[in-house]
DNA sequence: AGCTATGTTGTCCTTCAGGCCAATATATTT
DNA sequence: AAATATATTGGCCTGAAGGACAACATAGCT
């Protein structure tokens, strides 16, 4: 397992070479490809003013070495920059400043197929991305009043998306009966069956 | 530390007693609180008709131990489901039926801080996330993102209540075609059948 | 060059939905 | 009393839906 740290200071810094000892510390990826057969982390020093350098390298890195693990550094780490080093194929961003046991744990985890961010970071791509949460049903419209008590208690139901066996043991009749209520129901509101019925019932006029 | 697996089958799968022999496997969060000094990761094993059980399950968790560990194990795993667990709190998501190598591996990877999940996932997060983050205008569906553009399309007819046969007519492919990519919809959005599809892409936030 | 995602299509099979043929009981209205 | 509406259930049948196996082509990325 090698590391090889990529920066324009020279030394790079304090905590990393107390994390890795033996780590290479150099401010440009060598062309001469590294031999090994073990897995290579690739941490990647990133200026705010570096974004192209960024992307260059890792392509560079990605063509050279497709098992290798790539880190980013930020010196002023904010999500926008997160984001795109993890498109970019990166599986970890974390601060330029980390202490040295927090370098472990990065490597401990992606050496091991996980992925490394913020939970602000994580937060944030999870809320952008998803607005499912509840699946609870909606308001229910005036259709239902042309339905009889029964049908209405059975169209609901269909409109959740339960099935006849579903809405047969809820309502304690058998599935027959179900079936009965619904074939009413579809005659009584112009329904072609239980999708529409359902597109009916949840829609908002 | 210790392992808890949360599951309705008493006595779990071989995979994650192999995996941890010294876990405790029960059916139900246990109310009284257990004391311990170590980590606590907690494995909740995920139906999909469960999702009422997993928030609250989860709540309880984070309220009684602030610092455990949250995994879920899905048995059809998929996409929607994923993000829904990730954004209570989660910090792995992945199938049930992992072979105990990898829950090691999800095990290594939390416990040192890091994520776990599907790589589709995250980069369909990423991808998300970037596009809405330079031209945030719509907030279409969201739903609709987590699907590829062949997959939106039958999706869309779908919901709208038109039948396979007549959605491959207007796209000009097979039916057999248009059930593929509604199947694929179906695990991409934890739908479990067309119905459930079009309230869920019918519904406006 | 190999891997992955996507798009396309195949067959077989099981389950479910909904229609059509009923019947029976109860309550309300005429 | 007779008619009507509602609620319940039965069996039978057809077609659609969806899963379980697939296979193959293409494009892009590694």
């Amino acid at each position: 397992m090698q590391d090889f740290f990529i920066s324009p200071l020279p030394a790079g810094l304090a905590s990393w070479v107390e994390a890795f000892p033996k780590a290479k510390i150099t401010d440009a990826i060598n062309t001469t490809k590294i031999k090994t057969d073990n897995a290579i982390v690739f941490w990647l020093h990133m200026n705010a003013d570096r974004q192209e350098w960024l992307s260059n390298t890792i392509a560079l890195i990605q063509q050279s070495y497709t098992q290798a693990k790539i880190v980013v550094l930020a010196n002023s780490p904010n999500q926008a920059e997160a984001l795109h080093a993890l498109s970019l194929g990166a599986v970890a961003y974390s601060h330029a400043y980390s202490p040295a046991h927090v370098l472990g744990e990065i490597k401990t985890v992606i050496s091991h197929g996980g992925v490394w961010m913020g939970q602000d970071l994580l937060k944030r791509l999870i809320e952008v991305s998803s607005s499912l949460a509840g699946n609870q049903a909606q308001q229910i419209n005036s259709h239902l009043s042309l339905l009889t008590s029964r049908e209405k208690q059975v169209a609901i139901e269909a409109a959740k998306g339960l099935s006849n066996k579903e809405i047969a043991r809820i309502l304690a009749i058998t599935e027959r009966t179900v079936k009965a209520h619904l074939s009413s129901s579809f005659e009584r509101l112009g329904a072609k069956d239980r999708l529409h019925l359902a597109l009916m019932l949840n829609k908002k006029p």
